[in-house]
DNA sequence: GGGAAAGTTTAGTGCCTGCTAAACTCGAAT
DNA sequence: ATTCGAGTTTAGCAGGCACTAAACTTTCCC
């Protein structure tokens, strides 16, 4: 029935590893279009359509999603934070395994991925301890904070900049390793500036400055690698003691 | 007693969280009276006997482990490599988490608990890596090598020293936080010299020196800790090399 | 040696999560 | 407006893992 519903953020019940997978799928889906459609959550999490149906009438009957049969899916005030929460351990493993353990930043998406459904908050909120709260993990993805807020800020893709721009690099999926892998290679990482040097028409290749090198690269490349015009940037896993640059940062860490 | 299994390195499939631990709870029960009993396995793992039942019958068709009905239970070769696998992660885990996050010795375990299902080889290997390859977790127990072998040697307790008696102390289980705790205030960790100084009749209390301390315990402590005559003793959770965030929690090698 | 007691297994269920096949809905195109 | 197809849901089912209650062994004690 309806629990009672305090402006208290009460404690998420543990949830199971599935759950927590669908709720994070669909915020992460809701972040473009506000839906989720039923088969967009399939395949994101590569099960039956039928099965989503299935999970989502549990789910809403738990309160953690709204589901309009043959309309989609929302989540609830409840489910954003499950995500959140889930989200926010995804980065800050990322952030750990890449900063402290030198995790490659291609592979360290599928590992996050199981331990994030393992890890106590004790442990994230070491973990991110230990790095001095960064803000966004490697990808440049921004790190929600304990009580659920995020700042999921919309973003030009590279492919938008005009030839003779120059923008600095802020993200890139963490889904695709040999993307990561190439990216890495032409030393395209966030934090990074980027130039538009050409671009052929007709989706052609794409020229850029990056450092003293000048990659070429596709359009579906470039339309997956995020800028931002030029304001301030934190770099991603914050190497915990180096605190390169003397700029006054645009947000610092909350908490502490 | 040493097993020595490296003939076979066939790769496990990927077993569920369930499976490892039952695996690891009856090798761990093996080590004390050869065959593990239905309902000791129950009450380890907290799960009704009949439970057990069932899911000894799944694994031993799947070549895990021997059943004899009404008599027990016992690890194939390949049980036993599943199960130490899942033991070299979680004591890998302890001692990361102890000496590089500063976790607290009587924390650790359940911590270790859940991850050991979820990191990956890669992970585990590098954390032992970033240690300096410990051979002993913080309470003492020996890290199996990745290919199955463990030093599990036979050590009296704390209670069957003579009075007058020097050891040092290698041992204790991880799983009793409280008991632990009161190990951490008496200064009694694996590596140390204690001495019985005293032994009341009647299991009655027992003086020890412990440092520059002589403090009196219950036979029931004195029982859970292991102790060895006074060889060698390599300590635990070698500190690693970049601490960062954590305070310096780990022991000293001495001398060696 | 004959019962109890203790321990173990079988029987019968339930929940979670996934599947396929079939039915249904919605909206776009005719 | 009817139809058709893409997308969604329902129905029915399976496997993993847990439970209780009841039946069955083994052990222990008189």
């Amino acid at each position: 029935m309806t629990s009672k519903r305090s402006s208290t953020p009460q404690a998420l019940p543990q949830l199971t590893e599935p759950v927590e997978d669908y709720l994070k799928a669909i915020y992460e889906l809701e972040m473009r279009g506000g839906v989720a459609a039923t088969s967009d959550v399939a395949s994101r999490l590569d099960v039956a359509p039928a099965s989503v149906t299935g999970m989502v009438r549990r789910l809403a009957t738990q309160g953690y999603l709204d589901h309009v049969p043959y309309r989609g899916v929302q989540l609830t005030p409840l489910g954003r934070r499950a995500a959140l929460r889930t989200i926010r351990r995804h980065r800050i493993l990322e952030s750990y395994l890449t900063s402290v353990l030198g995790y490659p930043w291609d592979l360290v998406h599928d590992e996050a991925e199981r331990l994030e459904h393992a890890a106590s908050d004790v442990l994230i909120e070491r973990m991110a301890a230990a790095l001095g709260h960064p803000v966004a993990d490697p990808h440049g993805a921004p790190i929600p904070t304990p009580d659920g807020e995020v700042d999921e800020r919309w973003h030009r893709s590279l492919a938008d900049l005009m030839v003779g721009e120059t923008a600095r690099m802020v993200r890139v999926s963490d889904k695709n390793p040999s993307l990561l892998r190439y990216l890495a290679e032409i030393a395209l990482q966030p934090g990074v500036e980027v130039t538009m040097l050409a671009k052929a028409p007709f989706d052609g290749p794409i020229t850029l400055r990056v450092g003293d090198a000048e990659p070429v690269v596709g359009p579906n490349l470039a339309a997956q690698v995020l800028v931002e015009s030029m304001p301030t940037f934190t770099p991603a896993p914050a190497p915990a003691m180096t605190p390169l640059g003397g700029k006054p940062r645009g947000r610092k860490p909350k908490g502490t």
